[in-house]
DNA sequence: TGTAGTTTTCTACAGTACGTAGAATTATTT
DNA sequence: AAATAATTCTACGTACTGTAGAAAACTACA
């Protein structure tokens, strides 16, 4: 999975938020104290979209974006990505649920159906 | 948590698969067939030095290297780190279980104390 | 102890990714 | 068809990484 830069994640928040799709205008309107050119939000938005995290909808103008995951997904799959690189994933778990805290820890005996 | 590039994480396998703290000559001849000069490695392990994935032992001639912390240990802390990021833990966490393997669930249900 | 060899640090450069936006192009509206 | 709006193309500065030579620091031996 590729990384994001500083905008690019601000971008993604932004979407993540959204319930609706938005422009690249809304997203203008919102990083307003950034006081970037539209432009500039539009090749952030075409990368985003080359990397897969965001889908974009040429119906109507001006182009309409959303994120091609919700922030849990996208997390998930992050989650899962380091934990699939790691030979002894046993080892890395015991590693991460020793570090949880005791409410997650009792979220996670839920989620997995004690 | 910093990122790694390619030459960076190699180095870190090597170092996190070595039972012993290892000079960059080790890392050298382990990476033999990229014929790298030592200096190059050099140069990589002083940025892993700086970004805290590595340690180093100024004690004898040539120096020695070992990872800063297991390869289970970084694995997990970028778990942690991803799940920090997130407003809705439990949501992360609800994805991140629901696409977990049938034994892996089994054994993250032993390491829960179930 | 001066000098040759070894090791480390400094400096540098090419490639890539990202933030940024103007110019050029394409589409829409009147 | 002209004016306006939106998108794509092109480009540049900066930061990070891979790469390594030059310079400096250290070690060992004559």
């Amino acid at each position: 999975m590729a990384t994001l830069g500083e905008l690019e994640r601000s971008i993604m928040e932004l979407l993540w938020a959204a319930d609706e799709t938005l422009s690249a205008y809304d997203l203008q309107d919102e990083l307003a104290d950034r006081k970037l050119a539209s432009t500039t939000i539009l090749t952030v938005l075409s990368r985003l979209e080359n990397k897969g995290f965001v889908t974009r909808s040429r119906d109507a103008r001006p182009h309409r974006y959303r994120a091609a995951a919700t922030r849990e997904e996208h997390m998930a799959d992050l989650m899962h990505e380091v934990l699939g690189g790691a030979s002894d994933r046993t080892a890395v778990l015991e590693r991460f649920v020793g570090q949880v805290s005791a409410e997650e820890a009792q979220t996670l005996r839920r989620l997995l159906g004690g």
